[in-house]
DNA sequence: TGAAGAGTTGTTAGCGCTCACAGTGTGCTT
DNA sequence: AAGCACACTGTGAGCGCTAACAACTCTTCA
């Protein structure tokens, strides 16, 4: 007696239905009901209605763990996420999970706020213990996606990266471009002399805008100054502005919106005011970057559409497919307060390079 | 061809070793692999060692399939998540996450940025598919908590509140202590016009939030008045904070940080000045709310530790332990430069129960 | 009319593990 | 010297499912 779920007085067991308890309900084997349930063909019709009554009377829902057992597919992605809650990660990973959801796909996550190359291996030991069928990486810091490739998976890896990466599949924003744009704008305002508050240097994203806003003076002739390199946070920022030599300076542009916010506090402290003597401009278009004194022109990226196109290339990948085009979206400049005309040129002393 | 290492003219089959390849290679039977993988007692130790050798020879790991099949317990979690990507929640997310990989458990996560019952249902349909032993809710919105609840799940169940609900267990911080801390300090100051800006209604935390308020205001015979219910965002705290009637006001208590900021922006557009004319107090703490302008007042909640506890009193009423108190941690109430003494009274004509 | 063929259904054997229990050997007691 | 407890180890069954194949029931057309 083994399959005596009755047997209580009254203390209902609620032990689930399984693939046999369906089968004999509906009058049918189990693999039929298997077949039914799989979707899968040459199965009457009347056979198929059957089954499907049984299966609904008792609330049958097939075990994962015997299936994955038997498959040895478990229809789950690992999502390795790194950093703290900022911003941007945050909602891309947010938009992932939502994504995969969607999708009927199950997602582990680990998250750490550090990226120590022995974590990230760990996590992604116990994710391949899991059966997961492929990872994904979420990071800020550019060595958490080489740990995992390092790893020589035989699942599929997708990393958010705005750049190519040797050999595996990242999706992103164009970085460059949004940096490129951003710098662009400033120089059309008339400012020569444009610093970089720069991001974390482990971070490709950071790098990529700092080659984004050094190119675009280049191809003006104007000369770049890193005023920072910064670690993402408010306070970095405020630190490297508190400290900073401004001379011949006339804008920033800070490698995101958080650092630029700390950034223009600190101007402000020493006594300048933005735009006015110095215009910033920031990265991401976080939701306050509206709101804050003076409102931050910045480089909007579309977190969702990233987190969205990170799973979809990872489930083509898992799919076998390893042509599809990997996306890349643009980033938009939203113009609004914390940039204006350069000030006069009175005060543009390091600008011998004006020429244009 | 990106990742594909295999393909190797060997053509060794990667296949896992199981445990009867250790048993096998350690001469003994794969009961005992057994015993030793799950760390049993009665185990020769010199047995033990073989073991051990073997498995890491052969570098086998369990499969959690096989092992969830049989004993139908998987050291897994689902997480429900609902809202989205502000920092609180997000926060608590992260830490969470971050707890369960320290504890060497499984966190499989729902987001979902709205929160209606069929989704939420879904999702925990998924998860108990996926056989969790526990699930957390993390959400703004009451209802989602309930929906869960109201499933009946026989797997414990914790969630994200500031009071405690009919049953389950809730994990979270202080939040009315939080805000009568605030509204204390603000009447120190000598403010006796001070209105709310609420968060969402169908947030347990805003309701809090707004007793707190209410509560203290009430012990000093200080009359209340809500001046909108805005849904966390900072463009919710522009829209009121631009359109409000703001006479007899010196002070206003925000939800939270971000609606203060885009309070703060519209009180400004409206030649307010921070403090001078009006202070304003918000609520988590935010890495922004030190650098935008002025520096915002508010009251830090440790979201680390809120996310930390989640998972420890999962965890223990997993282990079927319902005893264990609930962890409530007190916010702290950190003073920035949007607060200040009131001005000179004649600007507070509704203060008629200024009496103290 | 019957045999090939297609459509439909059932049977069996695992997937890799734990549980319950049945053994085996060792030392200690009487 | 027999008995017994105890430590250790092995055996068999079965978790719930899918894959492979066997078997059965109709058509259909020579």
């Amino acid at each position: 007696m083994s399959l005596d779920r009755v047997e209580h007085v009254t203390e209902e067991t609620p032990r689930q239905a399984t693939i046999f308890d369906v089968a004999r309900l509906a009058g049918v084997s189990h693999q039929t009901v298997s077949r039914v349930v799989n979707d899968l063909p040459n199965v009457r019709s009347s056979t198929r209605v059957r089954v499907e009554e049984a299966i609904k009377k008792l609330r049958y829902v097939p075990s994962p763990a015997a299936r994955a057992l038997v498959t040895r597919r478990s229809r789950t992605i690992g999502l390795i996420a790194t950093g703290g809650p900022e911003f941007g990660p945050s909602s891309t990973v947010l938009y992932f999970n939502a994504a995969a959801r969607d999708a009927r796909w199950s997602v582990f996550t680990a998250n750490m706020t550090d990226s120590d190359p022995g974590s990230i291996r760990g996590a992604v030991e116990a994710f391949l213990r899991q059966n997961v069928e492929g990872i994904a990486v979420i990071s800020g810091h550019e060595g958490s996606v080489d740990v995992v490739a390092g790893m020589e998976l035989t699942i599929p890896l997708v990393a958010l990266e705005a750049t190519a990466h040797a050999g595996l599949a990242t999706v992103g924003a164009d970085q460059y471009s949004g940096a490129r744009s951003a710098v662009k704008r400033l120089i059309e305002l008339g400012h020569r002399g444009i610093a970089h508050l720069a991001g974390p240097a482990d971070s490709v994203d950071a790098r990529e805008r700092e080659r984004g806003w050094r190119d675009e003076l280049g191809a003006n002739d104007l000369s770049a100054r890193v005023i920072g390199v910064g670690d993402w946070t408010p306070s970095s920022g405020h630190r490297f502005g508190a400290s900073s030599d401004l001379s011949g300076l006339t804008a920033i542009f800070a490698s995101n919106d958080q650092m630029s916010i700390g950034l223009i506090h600190a101007l402000n402290e020493r006594g300048l005011a933005v735009p006015r003597d110095m215009s910033v401009i920031g990265f991401d278009d976080i939701p306050e970057a509206a709101y804050v004194t003076p409102p931050l022109t910045t480089v909007r990226q579309d977190f969702e559409r990233i987190g969205r196109d990170m799973l979809s290339t990872l489930l083509s990948r898992i799919d076998g497919d390893r042509t599809t085009e990997l996306p890349q979206s643009l980033p938009a400049l939203i113009e609004r307060e914390s940039t204006g005309p350069a000030p006069g040129r009175s005060a543009v002393s390091a600008a011998g390079s004006t020429r244009d």
